[in-house]
RNA sequence: GGUGCGUUAGUUCAGUUGGUUAGAAUACAUGCCUGUCACGCAUGGGGUCACGGGUUCGAGUCCCGUACGCACCGCCA
């Protein structure tokens, strides 16, 4: 290859003996026997033992150099004998024998962590050397995965006919919901660019231009709190739109493009799509969320009408939901106090009724003297409840109970074992309301007002608000949300109705979507698309459970890049020049 | 912005009811060892117990505050 090595870590095999060669790499480990030591090289692609014998001064030389240092060795390879062979190593059958060895790179710090312990390492540590914690083989192959699954995608998405278009990331801000970042401008004083949160709008202006289909890996940004599954500042989407689309044309490119990257990297099961579709509001009844797991097979039933025939206190005037759980005849008592436990503890529940069924067929519970014959009967049927089984029952305010069965159905299959952690389950939520009532009491749109509303202006004009549906859709993978996408509305008339309810102007439109309000009057072609999140669908493949561990350099919790010290100071000249002044209160 | 948990050797951790010289593993240094592969063995150096205050004869240990870290809530096309 070239004057540093010959051979990759990785590549030495039998029909190589003899044959003269250089290996470059990192020094994984040496081990020094005195007369004979050896050296495990490592680099991207793996580990080749290295011996080191028979020249009294190579071996006295090279039992000091320190780990983790860069080397070239050169010598010839060698079979290793029967008794020697590492079954571990792709390169387990043969050996370097080192004639010569060249230090190219020194370590001469002390290591802050043990590389090979780096993923126990504390976290802020981890960050701030984050070079070394990358040459931790598990903490890389995330990275090597994360870079085959975006190539993946890119190929998929261009097999179908896709067109990857770059959308600025100097953009103005836009009132999408999450808060900017902001870019001041050197040439316009006083003004400042936003970092897209998404490319919604321009991706809406080339269906304009007539760009058929669209995809980009695109960054996007949010100055919003990171959670464990949420990189703070900065996050990739595979994000798509198409022109003359529907719904079930958007599906139709998504499920195959999530199947086969799924099937491509992971050997779990996945379900063959299409994926179910699983409307908004029948998601919140039977699975207390618009995320739902469907590993879990737990569903909720609403039984409110049984208990309005009933007086019993704690029942009056709530809606009444159940969650069978089967066969559980031999499940402690316990099973059910730390039930309740979870619904009073950690969901601030006031508490969890259950009852279960023995086997004479008798009731046994706390509420179980309350409920009289004929309801019982009514109750297990309607609920598929048989001997052996046992029920929760969550009574709460509407809007309340939907959250609190979602979080018992959640953790009842946790208990339980029910879920098959070696599945993919994908679903679509679809028929999201066009409006909600927000926390202040008033009117406001459910997700995005760039959402097509079902049935056109009719329905914004004859129907009960809440009961507008948008095609609005999600996808969903073993309870994560992995994207929102919609059919978007291209009509400017309907798009006029759709904020006036909310009792904004034309105007307010123009100022807020200025570029779309004016590029729809010159032909928009009807339009549907979707963003996959990346870095979600990478925690999925790989099992990770925390975001920076799919992330090359990520930031803290605090959106910090501990390594290159950013948010950064800067020199007062920088800020003259972009006509800043900090206040000097926050110094 | 709020809540919870945490902070002891370079690293990962233990440290009993508050008790006298704060330990282990690993890393590091030195030495021994000619077939190891997480080599082994021996010896050694290494600590502001996060910081500040308080209680106490005595605090790594109990209390209060601060800082930092993580998780969650709020927030999040």
């Amino acid at each position: 290859m070239n004057d540093y090595r010959t051979y990759l870590c990785s590549d030495m095999r039998l029909e190589d003996v003899g044959k003269e060669a250089k290996l470059a790499g990192w020094i994984d480990t040496i081990r020094d026997l005195g007369g004979v030591l050896f050296i495990d090289l490592r680099d991207q692609y793996g580990i080749t033992q290295v011996v080191v014998r028979d020249n009294e001064e190579l071996v006295e030389f090279a039992s000091k150099i320190p780990i983790e240092s860069t080397v070239s060795i050169s010598g010839v390879i060698r079979k290793r004998d029967e008794e020697t062979i590492n079954e571990k190593l792709e390169t387990g059958l043969v050996e370097l024998k080192a004639e010569k060895i060249e230090i190219l790179g020194k370590r001469t710090k002390m290591l802050p962590f043990e590389i090979s312990e780096s993923k126990k390492t504390r976290e802020d540590l981890r960050l701030k050397y984050r070079y070394l914690d990358l040459r931790n083989k598990k903490v890389l192959e995330n990275i090597k995965l994360r870079a085959q699954v975006i190539q993946f995608l890119r190929m998929k998405m261009i097999e179908l006919g896709f067109l990857e278009v770059q959308t600025p990331i100097l953009t103005s801000s836009s009132p999408e919901g999450a808060r900017d970042y902001l870019v001041p401008s050197r040439l316009n004083p006083g003004k400042f660019y936003a970092l897209p949160q998404a490319p919604q709008q321009f991706k809406q202006l080339l269906m304009v231009s007539g760009i058929d289909k669209y995809f980009q890996v695109a960054p996007c940004f949010r100055d919003e709190d990171a959670r464990a599954d949420r990189s703070p500042g900065e996050f990739y989407q595979l994000d798509m739109e198409m022109a003359f689309a529907k719904q079930e044309d958007v599906f139709n490119v998504i499920e195959k493009v999530m199947y086969d990257t799924f099937k491509q990297f992971s050997n779990k099961e996945i379900a063959k799509y299409p994926f179910p579709r699983i409307t908004y509001k029948e998601a919140m009844l039977k699975y207390g969320t618009d995320k739902p797991d469907l590993r879990n097979p737990l569903i909720i039933e609403d039984i409110t009408d049984i208990f309005k025939k009933l007086d019993i206190k704690v029942f009056n005037g709530k809606i009444v939901r159940t969650i069978t759980v089967k066969d559980v005849k031999n499940m402690p008592r316990t099973f059910f106090e730390d039930m309740t436990e979870y619904a009073i503890k950690d969901c601030k529940a006031k508490g969890l009724a259950w009852l279960r069924v023995m086997e004479d067929g008798s009731l046994q519970g706390p509420i179980a003297k309350l409920i009289p014959e004929k309801e019982k009967q009514e109750m297990l049927e309607r609920t598929k409840t048989e001997i052996g089984d046992a029920i929760f029952f969550i009574a709460e305010q509407k809007g309340r109970v939907e959250e609190l069965s979602g979080l018992i159905r959640e953790e009842a299959g946790k208990k339980l074992g029910l879920i098959d952690e070696n599945k993919f389950e994908f679903c679509w939520i679809i028929d999201f309301p066009m409006y909600e009532i927000k926390e202040n009491g008033e009117l406001g749109f459910c997700h995005n007002p760039f959402s097509m509303p079902q049935g056109g202006i009719k329905a914004l004009e004859e129907k009960d608000k809440l009961d507008i549906l948008a095609y609005q859709y999600d996808i969903v993978c073993n309870g994560i949300e992995l994207s929102s996408g919609a059919v978007r509305n291209h009509d400017i008339e309907i798009m006029k109705k759709v904020f006036e309810i909310l009792g904004y102007t034309e105007e307010d439109i123009k100022t807020k979507f200025g570029a779309l309000y004016e590029a729809f009057q010159y032909g928009a072609p009807p339009h549907a698309g979707i963003a996959p999140g990346i870095d979600r669908m990478i925690m999925l493949l790989t099992g990770e459970e925390c975001i920076r561990d799919i992330i090359a350099f990520p930031m803290n919790a605090k959106a910090q890049d501990l390594l290159m010290n950013a948010p950064g100071n800067v020199t007062k000249e920088q800020l003259k020049e972009i006509h800043i002044s900090i206040d000097n209160k926050l110094e």
